[in-house]
DNA sequence: TATAACTCCTGAAGGC
DNA sequence: TGCCTTCAGGAGTTAT
């Protein structure tokens, strides 16, 4: 599933390859594929005739400037995002969404097997530089539909101190304050669960009920998790998950948690369990991760 | 206002 | 072989 190391593979590709392109169609596919996009289908044209300024991302949201408008772009639970540069063929393909074609004769194919993902034109809009926190004296700007979004772990003004703090007036549990992304942004389930099974904390202990040493653990583990499954080119279980050349990551080589329900853990050895939360899987061990503080 | 539950969707996998 | 059920989960919407 695209989480952040995955959304900046794809984001770091199209900027390598697409960066001062200009569009001269966008087509869509299917309705689905731009159900959130001002003017639907049609509100699209808008893009003809712009240059790529800049690919930037938030979380798990990329985006597209174009001359002061953004092209959001979310992969969802299988999107895809495949570049073909010009004179190489860009085949139609069942799950294909939308194209981008460009004055050059690239090609961006947006694929999306279980239509989670979209492609979205809006405006853009100030956020201040700290946001969430909403003090600071300059700001930049975000496309208005990400603007909710909160800093992620890899951006260099993410304050893990500030997080823990908002983490704390927190009244829910741990893993479902991780998953919303208006607290922080970019982690998904695996990197949710790879995260917690580091700091040792199970995933429904209260925010509440953790100390700041454990929430900076945790949130320090969070973050390097996601530097190592950037650094192999993310994380790949089929072929849902490609960067825009159509290649896999490889840090599903390296997951202690997630999918590894069953098996015993690599460091106590105890059965991890597996469990239903949130409409979703979550893994963890019973005695690494104790329900009950030991503290 | 904060939190939790529901919903959208497709295709693989497993059971019968 | 074919049908049915289950599972996977990001994020917006709706309910509490």
């Amino acid at each position: 599933m695209p989480e952040l190391p995955e959304v900046e593979v794809v984001r770091a590709g199209l900027e390598r390859l697409t960066l001062g392109a200009t569009v001269t169609e966008i087509t869509t596919f299917h309705p689905r594929a731009v159900r959130r996009s001002e003017g639907g289908p049609e509100g699209l044209t808008a893009f003809s005739g712009r240059s790529i300024d800049s690919v930037a991302r938030r979380g798990k949201f990329l985006w597209f400037d174009m001359d002061g408008m953004a092209l959001n772009v979310h992969l969802g639970m299988s999107g895809q995002l495949l570049v073909s540069r010009p004179g190489v063929p860009a085949p139609d393909h069942p799950h294909l969404r939308a194209r981008i074609d460009f004055a050059d004769g690239t090609v961006i194919r947006f694929l999306d097997q279980r239509t989670f993902g979209y492609l979205q034109r809006s405006s853009l809009t100030e956020v201040p530089d700290d946001f969430p926190a909403g003090q600071g004296t300059t700001s930049r700007l975000i496309p208005v539909p990400v603007a909710h979004i909160a800093r992620d772990l890899l951006d260099p003004g993410c304050d893990l101190v500030a997080l823990s703090k908002r983490t704390r007036t927190k009244r829910t549990e741990i893993k479902r304050a991780m998953l919303d992304q208006t607290l922080v942004s970019g982690l998904g389930n695996i990197y949710c669960d790879e995260a917690l099974y580091r700091a040792r904390i199970n995933p429904r202990r209260k925010t509440n009920g953790l100390s700041y040493a454990q929430l900076d653990e945790l949130w320090h583990q969070s973050r390097e998790v996601l530097r190592e499954a950037l650094l192999a080119g993310g994380t790949s279980f089929d072929s849902l998950y490609v960067n825009v050349n159509g290649s896999s990551g490889y840090f599903s080589r390296s997951l202690n948690a997630y999918g590894q329900g069953g098996k015993p853990c690599g460091r106590c050895g105890a059965i991890m369990r597996k469990i239903q939360f949130m409409n979703r899987s979550s893994t963890y061990c019973p005695i690494c991760q104790p329900f009950a503080s030991r503290t």
